[in-house]
DNA sequence: GACTCCCTATCTCGACCCGATATACTGTTG
DNA sequence: CAACAGTATATCGGGTCGAGATAGGGAGTC
């Protein structure tokens, strides 16, 4: 749904490749966004039909073949009429620990912990990488979404220590 | 994908009918994960071709007739081999106010600002929901779910608070 | 008494999205 | 020279969602 619009959003700076803008989703917005191939290239192909892209082949030498697309006057209006719209309250948030936490009755004390260690050494490495991100950060909006996922990390290793510890003196 | 096993740890408990499966976890999980009837009762025609649930036909009276699911043998064999595997660092997170924000250039100061307070409105109105349902909490599995949610609610205010300083100073 | 909601209960439809895989050539590194 | 990583496109199966169809009953309002 919300696909699209990245898209079209990244398309009104540069025109770019399927391949392009997968690896500037990736670096720009990884930590809160993702868009694999089977979405990118199916909503390019359905962005083409709408009128709101063109595409222009062009050959590379020892490279395949790039197509690069660019945002027509349609596309950027479908756009900006989106990003106008105020965001409505998504919270796509799915996290496989958390299922897991809720049916941990069936889980020993010692594989509860377990699965919040495993969860807290997930978060661990993501704020490594991201810290190292943050430095790196070229515009004020790349820093805004890394510094986003870090708050939300760090918040998320107070709460688990708070549970571990509920858990610990429980048992 | 983790549906079905958010479903037969549900069924492990009790057996219970789709209706009341959508009902559980929107109250005990609604604040972290999802169950619209559009997964649900496929998901439970599925188990049931798998042999992982087994199913009985309560007629009512002046009440549609009830399918209750009950969990067998070998679906509590497929959930606790689920259960104890170590989750993936999945995080699934998807948040359409933080792509807009990303996209923020082509946006007005007052524009974004607004972006912001609608993001603001909306979290606040889940916090207030769930301080209240914090109090309801009978188990402490509900209570961690709560808990997460209000501290990740809680992150995202102060964050906030924060954007909100720097795009206004640096206009 | 008529009207309008809301609740119970099942189910399907179109659309979206993801991870894995296929294909194919090149440059690098051990 | 073999193995791997990178560039680049695309599809497939399957999970997921929100919205709507269907249908009867109870509660509250004018």
């Amino acid at each position: 749904m919300s696909h699209r619009y990245l898209i079209l959003g990244l398309l009104m700076e540069h025109p770019m490749s399927g391949y392009d803008i997968r690896k500037h989703v990736q670096t720009a917005l990884g930590a809160v966004a993702n868009a694999s191939y089977g979405t990118l290239y199916p909503t390019l192909h359905k962005l083409l039909g709408e009128g709101a892209v063109e595409v222009e082949e062009i050959p590379q030498q020892s490279r395949p073949a790039k197509k690069v697309y660019q945002i027509t006057g349609e596309g950027r209006q479908v756009f900006l009429t989106w990003l106008k719209q105020s965001p409505s309250a998504d919270d796509q948030t799915r996290r496989e620990f958390l299922t897991k936490l809720y049916l941990a009755k069936y889980l020993s004390t010692d594989e509860v912990l377990r699965l919040l260690s495993v969860r807290r050494g997930h978060i661990e490495a993501a704020v490594q990488t991201l810290a190292a991100d943050q430095g790196r950060a070229a515009e004020a909006r790349q820093a805004w979404i890394i510094s986003y996922a870090l708050s939300m990390h760090k918040a998320e290793l107070d709460w688990l220590e708070q549970i571990e510890h509920q858990i610990v003196e429980a048992s």
